[in-house]
DNA sequence: CATGATGTCTGACTTAAGTCAGATAAATCG
DNA sequence: CGATTTATCTGACTTAAGTCAGACATCATG
């Protein structure tokens, strides 16, 4: 009944194929080599350090340093010693570079409109391209530091609450639980991890310290089309790391056997030891602790 | 809550983007240009005729000629006269070419094997695949005539049996339901279609006719990851036209109004007239007429 | 059968992309 | 400090890809 998987793969990588072949030459129609494109492209999208560009996008240094010098001589690109290693180049768009980056930008946007507003299902269409890019792009997912309150872990915690309000039958009000403070959960006392992809939240994790060798571990989330990539054990590990530069030595975390039977796996998995209530929060029933 | 539309496409775009390119260096590891295998692949992929495939992969016919060339110089394909148009010429794989082509085949399913395997959710990433694909491609959705006994038709009508099975309360049985037979759904009595998208089949529909000037629509079905893009309405103006070229003039259909409401949406909206129940099938409960 | 259209081929180009071997300057480490 | 490593730059290449004009044979049509 079911086609070959390998079939529905291949017809996949056909159409995107031609996609993104599409979207190339509707760059190309700007004027500039496709290369030339990719590197202004990568520094309006934030990318300044040229290793790091080169890096990104696959360059030898020979031709990054030509395609750099091409589009200063067209005046877009600005380049500069980076400050803290002068053997390092840092590169900025000039007025005239941030209004062509602008330009590829609403090319790429039309085309992505274009493509959502023509499909009936908008929110299904991409949902699955999520889901195909986080498992295409499971080893670019990176863990770094975030403030609790920044846009990132705004989004990861309000897909959080949302996850949890669906999963309790009685529905999940921060204000019940004890919601952290965001500076219980940042440089010095404790810490906040985000997992991005290619500028996408994926997941988040908290440390919530108090200033001592204890801490606890709190709102760990992962989106529902990175799962099973293995990206909670690796938020853990990550929160487990942030704690022992911090100097703790005692972990606690609580969760819920019923609403996030998975989560309670994970943590077992992982060598936690269940222990008493800690807490008299309406939401948890099951309490562990991890000795660093 | 929800994150720009546009920064996830982006996303997608350049997690496959990085998987394409890949794909495309490890085809590289062959040492043969990326231009020279994909020729050699549409070659193995069925297409013949050197046109098709320079408009399959839109070369320059001076580039394609070239490729042909060494490809040829390398032992790997053969190339003659068109028998029916010695302007045009075909071209075929020698055994040496079939077996590098089976050498790209074993790349790129290894490829898919692995990302597929490593997935925790292998269906729902394939079926991700599908719905993305179906968005990308739809225009590159071919209607054709086909063997109502072959693989893609019955592919479509296993999946058309299973929906209804599902859709109906009490099940669905082939055996209850009037199931015409195949003679009766190719010419000259009657037709069959099949919407295809890059060697997967999306949707099909039967035209059985009695020899006569009045014929049945049956059997229309469209892939779930396929909906919502016009492809019912598209295989009911095959299933008409077909119907004119067989001299037939009015058509008739049966349809559920509870268990396949969006069915009867389109045909009111295609203009059928709704008239009196004409067999005792136990399935449907409304009756479609359309005079061409 | 003459005419124009079609499909392929050839030769002469251009451009983009990428490679490689140094040169240079700054940072790092013992 | 001197030796080594790191990051970038330059010049001299190669290769792939694509363009263009014209040649040639064949087909379709009046």
């Amino acid at each position: 009944m079911s086609l070959d998987p390998v079939a529905r793969f291949r017809r996949f990588s056909r159409a995107v194929t031609s996609e993104v072949g599409a979207l190339d030459s509707s760059f190309l129609g700007r004027g500039r080599p496709l290369g030339a494109a990719r590197v202004l492209n990568a520094i309006g999208n934030g990318h300044e350090d040229v290793g790091e560009i080169r890096a990104y996008l696959g360059l030898d240094s020979g031709l990054m340093s030509r395609l750099l010098r091409g589009l200063e001589a067209e005046g877009l690109v600005r380049t500069a010693p980076h400050p803290g290693d002068a053997r390092r180049r840092v590169a900025a768009l000039t007025d005239a570079g941030r209004a062509e980056f602008s330009e590829y930008e609403t090319l790429s946007d039309a085309r992505a409109g274009a493509l959502l507003a023509s499909h009936p299902r908008p929110e299904a269409l991409l949902a699955a391209m999520d889901l195909v890019a986080s498992a295409l792009g499971r080893d670019r997912i990176t863990l770094g530091q975030a403030d609790p309150r920044g846009a990132a872990a705004r989004h990861c915690l309000g897909a959080y609450y949302a996850e949890l309000a669906r999963r309790f039958e009685q529905g999940f009000d921060v204000a019940l639980s004890r919601d952290p403070e965001a500076a219980d959960m940042c440089p010095p006392r404790g810490a906040f991890l985000v997992a991005m992809s290619d500028g996408l939240p994926l997941g988040c994790v908290g440390l919530k310290g108090n200033g001592g060798t204890q801490a606890e571990v709190k709102r760990l989330w992962v989106a529902p089309s990175a799962r099973g990539l293995g990206l909670a054990r690796r938020l853990m590990e990550g929160v487990e790391e942030a704690a022992r530069a911090l100097g703790i030595d005692t972990l606690r975390l609580d969760t819920n056997s019923a609403a996030l039977p998975e989560a309670a796996r994970l943590y077992r998995a992982a060598g936690w030891t269940e222990i008493p209530r800690f807490n008299d929060d309406p939401y948890p029933d099951l309490f562990f602790e991890r000795r660093l």
